[in-house]
RNA sequence: GCCGGGGUGGGGUAGUGGCAUCCUUGGGGACUGUGGAUCCCUUGACCCGGGUUCGAUUCCCGGUCCCGGCCCCA
């Protein structure tokens, strides 16, 4: 038999409506704030990402030739794509142009709780601005998808880049130590600056600066701690904004610098604390599409959820409820009443209710287990007597109560229960 | 890439160096139109490969996949 591949899922009907219901409370959010949907492909040449987030990244991609000897790579993220879709056909749109997406990506890593090999991403990119209630409308859209999910327990961590990136530009000279200053800040590792603040002699009190300010977290009056610049600014206006909109329990974390070759201002995190090790659900952040194509610069701001992970949130907070997969399952129940069942299925149908019907031929005692099982709000029982009526017995599956209705009035009655 | 714990019918399980247990689910039948029951029949499993052995699902080694964690996380 031949396996899954490692790190992939199969979705049956029961998640896909979980699944479906959740992405779709996300993009209703994004149409609310005025977002439209664009595809693009599954693959791209694998330089797109390589422009964007450098050569290390190939490691982590499905990379491959095609026939014509290009070399490719499945999508391990979508906002690259869009940048280019962007660029290619979109840049005379006028601005501020407002994109989202919904999309599999594809990363080569090792699976664990939370992480897959094909993973699902929903993204907004708002193009075309950079002041902070741009970067404000961002960060409420992305809250606004994960409380439109359903989503209640969850914490948002907003910093700003430049903070420490002009300060380490202005500090240290040596354009090629600060450089590398700002990769160790990247990835967190403050042994490794801490030895190199060492070996260059540089001042202990600016390493200590730097770390003291990777180290805020919590209110914007943390801010204060800091003196006024242009980033502190923009982020106690971004703060300013979110309140306008009602949003007021996020908070500062100027030690979010992840990503910093490409992030050039505000970046933001949302975490499920019940999650385990992979907690994070969405980042995001404003970045300026020049610093990766050249060309003129263009400000944007973006986020991509972790569709997956939301979902697993979702379920940790509370079951996922969805709609029953049948309103209505008709049996005969006899075999000369057959022929009339589909006659009713058809019509039931036709006024767009989920409607199903024995196929089976099997007996009404079978056919009522069956539309039990098959989870059918209602069974539609079409008998001789019934139908000398032009009538049919509704059994509500639920209650077990069952009513005698005209043929005419079954999607109606069903309509008008609760639940519809 | 690394570490730990696991793989027995579709799901859940018992167990063993020699016939693989039970429940559930699926299919069929009986039962004159409510039996979502009951009864009967039936499909279906020891992850893969090598080793030890007369014999391995069981013991050993390797792989693979799953679960969780580290690293990483565009």
């Amino acid at each position: 038999m031949i396996q899954r591949p490692r790190g992939t899922r199969d979705f049956g009907p029961a998640e896909m409506a979980k699944r479906r219901k959740v992405e779709q409370a996300m993009r209703d959010a994004c149409a609310r704030f005025g977002f439209g949907e664009v595809v693009t492909p599954t693959f791209e040449h694998s330089e797109l990402f390589t422009l964007r987030s450098g050569q290390s990244i190939v490691d982590e991609m499905y990379v491959f030739r095609d026939k014509g000897d290009r070399e490719m790579a499945l999508r391990p993220e979508i906002t690259a794509s869009v940048i280019r879709f962007y660029i290619s056909d979109m840049s005379m749109h006028p601005k501020p142009l407002k994109l989202f997406y919904v999309g599999n990506c594809f990363r080569y890593e090792n699976p664990q709780s939370g992480r897959y090999r094909e993973f699902f991403q929903l993204g907004a990119e708002l193009i075309g601005t950079k002041t902070p209630e741009t970067d404000a409308e961002v960060v409420a859209l992305a809250i606004s998808c994960l409380r439109g999910a359903g989503l209640e327990d969850f914490l948002v961590r907003i910093g700003h880049i430049g903070i420490l990136k002009s300060l380490v530009r202005k500090e240290i000279k040596d354009e090629v130590v600060a450089a590398e200053a700002l990769r160790m800040i990247d990835k967190e590792d403050w042994d490794s600056l801490g030895d190199m603040f060492d070996a260059k002699a540089l001042p202990r009190k600016l390493f200590d600066k730097i770390t003291s300010i990777a180290d805020i977290k919590g209110s914007v009056d943390e801010l204060n701690n800091l003196e006024d610049s242009e980033p502190t600014a923009h982020l106690r206006e971004i703060f300013d904004t979110l309140r306008l909109y009602g949003i007021d329990d996020c908070q500062v974390d100027l030690g979010i610098v992840r990503g910093l070759d490409y992030y050039t201002g505000m970046v933001f995190e949302i975490d499920a604390p019940r999650l385990g090790a992979e907690k994070q659900v969405l980042g995001g952040g404003s970045y300026t599409l020049s610093e990766l194509f050249g060309g003129e610069p263009v400000f944007s701001t973006g986020f991509a959820i972790g569709i997956d992970r939301v979902l697993l949130a979702l379920e940790k907070e509370r079951p996922i409820d969805v709609r029953a997969p049948l309103d209505a399952y008709v049996i005969p129940a006899k075999d000369d009443m057959r022929k009339y069942a589909f006659g009713i299925v058809a019509r039931l149908r036709s006024q767009g209710l989920k409607a199903d019907v024995d196929l089976m031929r099997r007996t009404l005692s079978k056919n009522l287990k069956y539309a039990f099982s098959a989870g059918a709000r209602f069974a539609v029982i079409v008998g001789k007597e019934e139908m000398a009526k032009r009538s049919v017995t509704l059994r509500d599956m639920k209650t077990g109560k069952q009513e005698v209705v005209q043929a005419d009035e079954i999607g109606k009655t069903i309509l008008r229960s609760p639940d519809s």
